[in-house]
DNA sequence: TTAATTTGTATGATATATCAAATATATCTG
DNA sequence: CAGATATATTTGATATATCATACAAATTAA
């Protein structure tokens, strides 16, 4: 068992891929002119998907930490994008609600990471598009406790 | 052009995929009973096969901004696992070197990294990883600025 | 050689990641 | 119902990510 260098293993092309990802993706959302992340959106675009939806919920669906979730919905509600208020059923529960800020910031972003997306995936055949998906979920497998 | 739930789209998977590669991972390394990353391992690796490698090619190699490296290289040497001088040739550049109490940990964490590889890529055929190999090299294209 | 530019590193500010622990409320069990 | 346990959120500590800025040293250009 030789030590690869890490550049010629699938681990050290899968963090490229998806870090150049991550930067194209930011940047063109930076051109909105908000203050804004791709993971705060992805964020909003759950709540405002389902606004009863739990932190714990939001940090699984995101691959966060619970604590993570709540400081950036705390940001969230400091910009004013999102609001959020006790649950009456549950009362450790918070509801959040994306505000009419958050609403129109929303409506822009949205199309920008649709745009990403198709930009990413350029020249990738949808049954390229099911290998990939198929391999990464061998190691999601073989990688799950 | 309809908007994908994120958990429906590859970008999802791929993140996935990483995320709980990671998690495996530090959870083998954390066995070993050291307080150390997988990332600073994978930053000591590098130093050791060159040891006048500039803080920006480590960034580089590592997918990181220079201003971590820093951050990590500190934390290296505040624990005695590198240590640190000035280049003689080039007096703005550091030189750094894997120190004995790191060159030990060295020798127990790389066995530990390439067995997570291992598990990750189990039933995973080499024909496979060509393909998962090129479908992410189109995104890097892709992405590329 | 001086002046301008580039390079290598460090630092500051802010956000996020991770783990542990605290707190409040809900639910379960006897 | 009372006590134990589980769940939802928050907070603290520390590390890392990201961007901007600063500074020294090296390199290039006039």
């Amino acid at each position: 068992m030789e030590f690869q260098n890490p550049s010629n293993t699938i681990f050290y092309q899968i963090e490229k891929a998806i870090k150049q990802y991550r930067t194209m993706a930011q940047t063109n959302l930076n051109k909105l002119g908000y203050k804004i992340t791709i993971n705060q959106i992805l964020l909003m675009i759950q709540i405002d998907r389902k606004p009863e939806i739990s932190l714990v919920e939001l940090a699984e669906l995101l691959f966060k930490d619970v604590a993570s979730i709540t400081r950036m919905t705390e940001l969230l509600v400091k910009e004013d994008f999102v609001e959020r208020k006790e649950n009456k059923d549950d009362r450790r529960k918070k509801d959040l609600k994306i505000t009419p800020k958050g609403k129109k910031l929303l409506d822009l972003a949205i199309p920008v990471i649709l745009q990403n997306r198709e930009t990413a995936q350029k020249n990738i055949t949808q049954e390229e598009r099911d290998t990939l998906y198929n391999i990464l979920n061998k190691i999601i497998l073989n990688t799950s406790s």
